[in-house]
DNA sequence: TGTACATCAGTGAACGCGCGTTCACTGATGTAC
DNA sequence: TGTACATCAGTGAACGCGCGTTCACTGATGTAC
């Protein structure tokens, strides 16, 4: 071999990470093969070497960002005691943080609606990470039957992804108030992050956090 | 005058309504004027008679969308006992009728994501056209002061539309599932329409009922 | 009422640009001896 | 250890296609007289 043994693999996972931030901010057609292998400070000819098309690309990003959100919410599980762990998820999703870098944010509210649109074999790639993604929410939901804790893992996913999509979407005061809205209906009133405009200018300009 | 007085207006408004459809089945980028105007009878030359530019078509078209949303539920209001508003709005809503049809259904789950990443003047007409919404669906939460009502309705809207998109982009049995355990949660525990395959995929064959 | 004229909604060819993809080439690095 | 060679990750020019937009033209219809 005339590379390191892990290079070419090394470089693969930095365009997959590098695209699975700008896909996430400009959406699954929001950004072309060029800047992509721009972001991971390659050029476009290149890109044949890793992927047999744009579409494969998307696909992969897409499921790793998925992946990351999921391994994100077992992260929180573990730092957090039990009783508390559903509201620490729920807190950081609904976050004005979240809300406002998409980038390093789940990647559903970002690209469900577009994922619907494509092929069933990339619908089937979603299914398989969401399901991840709702078990992962289900086990923080303890004392309840298995079926119990999956209903309301799914509408709770349901209500986290639609605020973080309106709220993205709406802006200004709206934004801050459906967020707050839903923290209050999936935690029965507890709402620890007040909306306050100056804030959430402030987290903005600040370094992304992660959401991954 | 050549033609009728109001011959062009009503090219206008064809135009629109069929770009409405098309835009939610395909996403805000995912149709090019020519098919746009092909959809109204029209070749793709006439266009700029009537917009002044393709953007400006999109943002009209999600305008007239939304406000067929909002008279929607005022619609069901009207034809429903009070007590029951709100039930009948969100049966509607998380039906798979809607689900399988976003191109006669609500703009929002189909397209905000996209709006999110638009220009401030997108979003701006966005933002008012979903307080509309907001107030219709608040208005039939009686009982309650009027903040109650407005939280209530924000987070009944953030499940609603997670709901959709996510049953729309996931499929098979987790897509009826997802409506079902959100109109458990939203309705508590009431939940008239049960998950079943065959009747979906019946219903998909039928001619789309209108969700506007 | 009938005829000549004016208007303009709509037509369709053409243009320019961006983007996904291809391909001949380069040069850095590992291997053979 | 040092040198010649082989490999292939990455380069960048080029191609072809689709799409938004422009524009000269058409022809249906209303108006003037």
């Amino acid at each position: 071999m005339r590379y390191s043994k892990d290079h070419k693999r090394e470089t693969h996972e930095r365009i997959v990470r590098k695209a699975s931030v700008k896909l996430r901010e400009r959406g699954a057609h929001g950004i072309g093969v060029a800047d992509l292998m721009k972001e991971a400070g390659l050029t476009h000819g290149g890109f044949y070497a890793h992927f047999p098309s744009r579409e494969a690309l998307v696909v992969e990003a897409f499921a790793y960002a998925m992946d990351r959100s999921a391994a994100r919410w077992e992260r929180i599980a573990e730092e957090t005691p039990a009783d508390k762990r559903f509201a620490a998820i729920i807190d950081s999703y609904l976050s004005s943080a979240h809300r406002d870098n998409p980038g390093t944010g789940c990647a559903v509210p970002a690209l469900a609606a577009e994922i619907a649109r494509e092929g069933s074999k990339t619908r089937k790639v979603f299914a398989e990470k969401l399901e991840r993604m709702i078990d992962r929410l289900a086990g923080q939901l303890p004392g309840r039957s298995r079926k119990a804790a999956r209903e309301q893992a799914l509408a709770s996913l349901a209500t986290m992804v639609g605020a973080v999509i309106l709220g993205r979407a709406g802006g200004g005061e709206f934004s801050d108030e459906i967020l707050a809205a839903s923290r209050k209906a999936l935690l029965g009133g507890f709402a620890p992050e007040k909306a306050d405009g100056r804030k959430r200018a402030a987290r903005k300009a600040a370094k992304p956090p992660s959401q991954d």
